[in-house]
DNA sequence: TTTAGCACTCACATTAGCAGAGTGCTAAAA
DNA sequence: TTTTAGCACTCTGCTAATGTGAGTGCTAAA
């Protein structure tokens, strides 16, 4: 037997969702006689607690003790949202907001810190963005500085906006004049190449010229493999916003389980190990509770997007709180920030 | 009659010491009977009785409540500071981790990162670091690359190794080789001065100019007031690293007073000023508990020292952490910290 | 199948009692 | 005058006893 809705028949389920509903809005366990009142249905309190009793057995609730009417489960939760939930349309305040921070003017990093920002403002919980993957990085300009030691500054720009810049260690110092013919050589080889092959080329070139070519050559291409062997190798990242804010509630008032999420904010890879994972997904994702397989996060529930730059994912966002949330309000707040996130990156990444 | 260590006595003073040095160790009220041991004076416990009576009245001792030993106050911790506090040296290990982790080839911001990182892992509290002034920021090179819908990209590179960019609207679109020579122009102006100058230069050349030269020159000159209008306007800033850190002290404990400090980290403003304090100091500064002046700070210490390039001040670094912090131990890495990325910083700023 | 009734459970708050730690005070000793 | 011993007192923190309110499970009747 499936323990899906069709098993539930229409009275019990919508027992069940005013449970989850008026759980979610007050945070205390719900006895029968309330939810008897609050469901609206003619029925008396035996009643709802004979449903209760069946929930229970199927997991879709539980009490916290004997006592104490009942709580949903990580269960209820799910079967609630994927079934029950009728998501709040977005008042045009909180479209234009989201908008008005999302500005195609900004650079990279700083749409994906008002987007993280706005996640957080918007639902008073943590917002999180991971940047966008740049393996389609298109490289525009190179140039190279003197500095002194045996050392250049390599300056890259790339994607119309960003701008990146390393230093490195070379075999002498340089002057002006050469590093800039070295960086017309480089630029005539790579400007317009993605990432991948510009390295390729730089490679080929390599080989080809090690022994034949000027030392000037030589040593623009040495450079030119040097600016890519590190660069971009991967550097996932993200953004959180508003860690504090989770501080308010109840749930997860233990000190010990704050530490243990904050420091997965900070030390970032268990979280990116959950959010590659939904990169993959189509649109919205949530985990509820232990859903996601890390302890830290079994108080709270996550809500995902990946967002995507013209029809391709390039990250993804999420909001994490407590599991005890209005994903009715999260979910379209999640969905319109992803979107436009991915809009006003459009021509950029 | 003066509160200093003056009106206290030799065995007074002792006392105090101990008292203080225990408190800090094991975090417990200290009772007379256990200070008279640990003071190893031939004295008993109703004599350290005495001694604890005059203390509380000078008010360098409280007791939490009537039978619970006693705590040192703010007043106590300042005069133990001032007066009997002997540094530990540091050992040569914690040294060699600073200097290695402090490496001239980081960029300004990786150097900062790492300092406050390095003050928060050998002390197990938070710390923080601002990034240094760069009022005499001295420009190296400007360029200049089209983008499109009337915006350019301008990237600007000062001090050697610091590299910023920023897009600028403009009121036509550019060709590349247009918007070389307005770069080639300002550079002639601008390269080799600081940004103040900088920033004169191009007024002036904005009066003179405005009619009688060609369209170029003047957008030229119209992009470098653009560039500098906004760059580097006292955009003070700091990096905090360890904040769950404090999540450890029972002192902390409370929820309520961590969300006051961690939003105070967020927000940046109110430490910034207290920081800013500090940089007019000569050498470490403490502030223990109400001492700074803000409430979310009552019941921590923060240890500051500038650090400086050149013999010029450029920015402060701080340890935050309990008032029953290990001053011994705290006070000589956050020397050796400002020290050494003052160092770092050389040739860079 | 639903309901009323009732015994039962559990958390939580309140109270009282008690032990332990440490103080302040007084009077005697050094 | 300073130090010490002695003693009454205070306060915390723990445990046990008790009552209350909320809510359940079960049974038997509608």
């Amino acid at each position: 037997m499936e323990d899906t809705a069709n098993t539930l028949n229409e009275r019990t389920q919508l027992l069940l969702k005013v449970l989850v509903e008026s759980y979610i809005s007050e945070g205390q366990p719900l006895g029968s006689r309330t939810l008897a009142k609050l469901s609206e249905l003619e029925i008396s309190p035996a009643t709802v607690r004979n449903v209760m009793a069946d929930l229970e057995e199927l997991g879709f609730v539980e009490s916290p003790h004997t006592s104490a009417g009942r709580v949903p489960t990580t269960k209820g939760y799910r079967l609630f949202i994927d079934t029950m939930l009728k998501i709040q349309p977005l008042t045009s305040d909180v479209v234009t907001e989201v908008a008005n921070n999302l500005n195609a003017d900004l650079t990279v990093s700083s749409l994906v810190e008002s987007a993280s920002g706005l996640l957080s403002g918007l639902t008073s919980m943590a917002g999180v963005v991971t940047l966008p993957r740049q393996e389609r990085i298109q490289i525009r300009q190179i140039e190279f500085l003197p500095i002194s030691d045996n050392r250049v500054l390599a300056i890259l720009v790339v994607n119309q906006k960003e701008v990146q810049n390393r230093i490195l260690h070379v075999d002498k110092d340089y002057t002006a004049s050469e590093l800039q013919q070295a960086a017309n050589y480089l630029n005539e080889l790579c400007v317009g190449e993605d990432l991948v092959h510009a390295r390729q080329k730089i490679l080929d070139e390599l080989d080809h010229v090690r022994e034949n070519m000027n030392d000037l050559m030589r040593s623009a291409v040495e450079m030119g493999e040097k600016i890519f062997s590190d660069a971009y190798t991967d550097k996932s990242d993200f953004v959180v916003v508003g860690q504090t804010n989770l501080m308010e509630y109840d749930e997860l008032s233990d000190i010990e389980k704050l530490r243990n999420l904050f420091e997965a904010f900070n030390q970032k890879r268990k979280f990116l190990n959950l959010l590659d994972r939904c990169i993959r997904a189509q649109g919205i994702q949530i985990f509820i509770g232990q859903e996601s397989g890390y302890k830290m996060l079994d108080d709270c529930s996550v809500v995902t997007s990946p967002y995507t730059v013209d029809d391709e994912v390039k990250g993804v966002l999420a909001v994490v709180g407590p599991t005890r949330m209005s994903y009715e309000r999260v979910i379209p707040i999640v969905d319109i920030t992803a979107k436009l996130l991915g809009e006003a990156l459009n021509n950029q990444v």
